[in-house]
RNA sequence: CGGGGCGUGGCUCAGCCCGGUUAGAGCGCUGCGUUCGGGACGCAGAGGUCGGCGGUUCAAUUCCGCCCGCCCCGACCA
């Protein structure tokens, strides 16, 4: 491809909501170097247009996946974007999801999803297509476009609304089956991350609203990731901080005492009152409240959620989320606090006015850690007075008792006690067994070989293309711009064309350089255009393919061509009777040098 | 959802507070000439319903209201 003739151009300064901040205000990199390098242009919010160049890397990505697929067995195929209601209504996601879940209606009022993910239409597929367990295994992948409603898209590629998606369907007759594909895939997926030369990390992850077992989420380290992670360097133990279980130190063992009303003035967080009561807050049980919609069925109810945990330790309010099957969550107000007979700043379970609270739609979910916590200071639901020696269940009732509690840093690892430390990263992928939940839902079963009708067993394997090829410009830059792994670079090679002054030769090399190069079989981006060296170096350097090629008076004065890794300093200048070898040689170590880091990883 | 900020040629921004001929700059773009190894220079150009609607006014890019779009922060622990 010329230069003279690409549909996009490199940009100066990127565009100003382009340096948006993210978390922390730093700068999120990949947005503005793809953007100025020519890779993307935003059409709305959170929706990207791909113009060649990131069409070209997204190519490549597509092809290394579709080989890794095939060698797992896959079998491509092809869905529509548009599903018609009733398989969202049959799994129950039509009322789970909330807006992030487009739904729309055709000219007969019919309703219809715009696909946030596939599981359903898989499930449809196999329920029609599958009878035996002849027909089983299989493995189905595509590649399609996913839209969610995003809130807050964020950060460029990292969080948009509409998601180019890689997605593989595993259909089995059994739980071992499943168990096979899950762990091809889990190592699969190191080695295809590996190729796009991205560093990734599995974690333990909860299968939100797409599965109901196992799932592992593949991240990639940053800072600027929307995903909290809790590691354990002693024996591995890797888990998304919404799922992540820790040892909650256990309270001594006391004899119950009778409750105790004392006056506590102004103590409205729990610092206060351990303070005030020269007490530890692990002494303490804090309340915590929320207005939870919960799915009945078709109908939604909004429910109010007292949360009780120990006051040494922080809710999580995923965990919350998910012990009471809630769609969504928000924090109650201090009216609906009120309204229940309790006092902000000063509320507990115990003693609470107004009772019959079921009948109110109260759920009262305390912490697992309260059953073993004796004596512990609870609100009064009384302005300025707190209670001693609150025990559970001699004062108070639960409707659920679960772990609801946040890990943090520091926090006893489950497995082995020590330390957790916390990590950020951005999630560019996830594997997650489904079982039986999509074909039960919608009716899928074959006939087994004794002759019993059971469900299709199923997996889902998803990368989000659009936030790998983010996260890989996040890993792959410097001060200049891109600079690509050889293996999804948009070309090969940057060949530049110094025409100075007087002879045309430099321009008649390099436009036969271009075209042996491109006959040997090397994807070339020629910059041919009437620009000052100044210019294209730098658009080069910006754009990032990993060999540049240098044509020049100068150079052939010198003997040759100019040759330069995009990631090294060094130039060298090579008889050009050599320079297709060189140029070759050079690609293929590149290659090799990602390829040789490939192992076969195996899943723990 | 709440709070704050922004919206002016393709891009980055000035002008607005204090209303008044033809709305500016840099980059980019077009033409001509010079230059030619790390974002060159000169000359001549093209390109703007100043986000939209309404109001105030003799007069609105400027003041006011509403809407739309974008950005940031807060979301909460009692």
């Amino acid at each position: 491809m010329k230069v003279s003739r690409l549909f996009g151009q490199t940009l100066r300064d990127a565009p100003a909501d382009a340096s948006t901040s993210l978390g922390a205000g730093a700068e999120v990199v990949s947005h503005s170097l793809l953007l100025r390098a020519g890779f993307i242009r935003p059409l709305g919010t959170g929706t990207f247009a791909y113009l060649p160049l990131a069409r070209r890397t997204l190519n490549k990505i597509e092809a290394l996946l579709r080989e890794e697929m095939e060698k797992l067995g896959g079998q491509e195929i092809a869905l529509p974007f548009v599903h018609p209601a009733e398989l969202w209504q049959a799994t129950g996601r039509w009322s789970q999801m909330g807006a992030e879940l487009t739904r729309l209606q055709d000219r007969h009022g019919r309703d219809l999803v715009l696909a946030t993910a596939y599981q359903e239409v898989i499930a449809d597929l196999a329920r029609r297509e599958v009878q035996s367990y002849k027909q089983l295994p299989r493995l189905l992948y595509h590649f399609a476009t996913l839209w969610r409603d995003e809130e807050h898209p964020r950060g460029g590629l990292l969080r948009t609304r509409e998601v180019p998606l890689f997605a593989a369907y595993s259909l089995d007759a059994d739980r071992d089956g499943l168990e096979r594909q899950y762990r091809a895939h889990a190592q699969a997926y190191v080695n295809i991350f590996r190729r796009c030369g991205l560093e990734v990390m599995a974690v333990q992850s909860d299968t939100g609203a797409a599965g109901e077992n196992m799932a592992d989420e593949f991240i990639y380290l940053t800072p600027l990731g929307e995903e909290m992670l809790l590691l354990c360097d002693a024996c591995g133990y890797r888990a998304n901080r919404r799922v992540a279980r820790f040892q909650k130190t256990p309270a001594a063992a006391e004899t119950l005492k009778p409750i105790e009303k004392v006056k506590t003035p102004a103590c409205k967080t729990i610092a206060d009152l351990a303070n005030f009561l020269g007490l530890p807050k692990s002494k303490t049980a804090k309340a915590v409240f929320f207005m939870a919609t919960i799915p009945e069925g078709q109908a939604l109810t909004e429910k109010f959620i007292f949360a009780v945990i120990r006051g040494d330790m922080e809710l999580n309010e995923a965990k919350l989320a998910s012990v009471l099957g809630a769609r969504d969550l928000r924090p109650a107000t201090e009216d609906e606090i009120r309204a229940i007979g309790a006092e902000p700043g000063f509320a507990s379970p115990v003693r609470l006015r107004g009772e019959g609270r079921s009948k109110k739609g109260i759920v009262v979910v305390i912490d697992d850690s309260l059953t073993s916590s004796p004596n512990l200071v609870a609100g009064a639901n009384e302005a300025d007075y707190h209670l001693l020696n609150t025990n559970y269940p001699r004062d108070y009732r639960a409707d659920l008792v679960a772990d609801i509690a946040a890990a943090e840093a520091g926090a006893a690892c489950p497995q082995c006690g020590a330390s957790l430390r916390a990590e950020r990263g951005v999630e560019v992928g996830e594997i997650a067994q489904l079982g039986a939940r999509y074909a039960e839902a919608l009716g899928g079963t074959f006939l087994d070989r004794d002759g019993q009708q059971k469900p299709v067993i199923m997996g889902s394997y998803g990368i989000g293309l659009g936030r790998l090829l983010a996260c890989i410009a996040e890993a792959h830059h410097d001060e200049h711009g891109l600079l690509w792994p050889a293996t999804v670079a948009p070309f090969q090679v940057h060949l530049v064309l110094l025409r100075g002054k007087g002879t045309p030769q430099a321009e008649e090399t390099a436009d036969k350089l271009y075209a042996d190069l491109q006959a040997a079989g090397i994807e070339v981006l020629y910059d041919d255009r009437e620009e000052s060296p100044g210019v294209k170096f730098n658009d080069a350097d910006l754009i990032g393919c990993p060999v540049r090629v240098t044509v020049s008076e100068r150079a052939l004065a010198q003997g040759g061509v100019e040759m330069k890794l995009r990631r090294e300093q060094e130039k060298v200048i090579v008889p050009l009777a050599e320079a297709i070898s060189w140029t070759a040689s050079a690609i293929h170590a590149l290659l090799e040098e990602i390829s040789s880091g490939l192992t076969s990883v195996e899943y723990r």
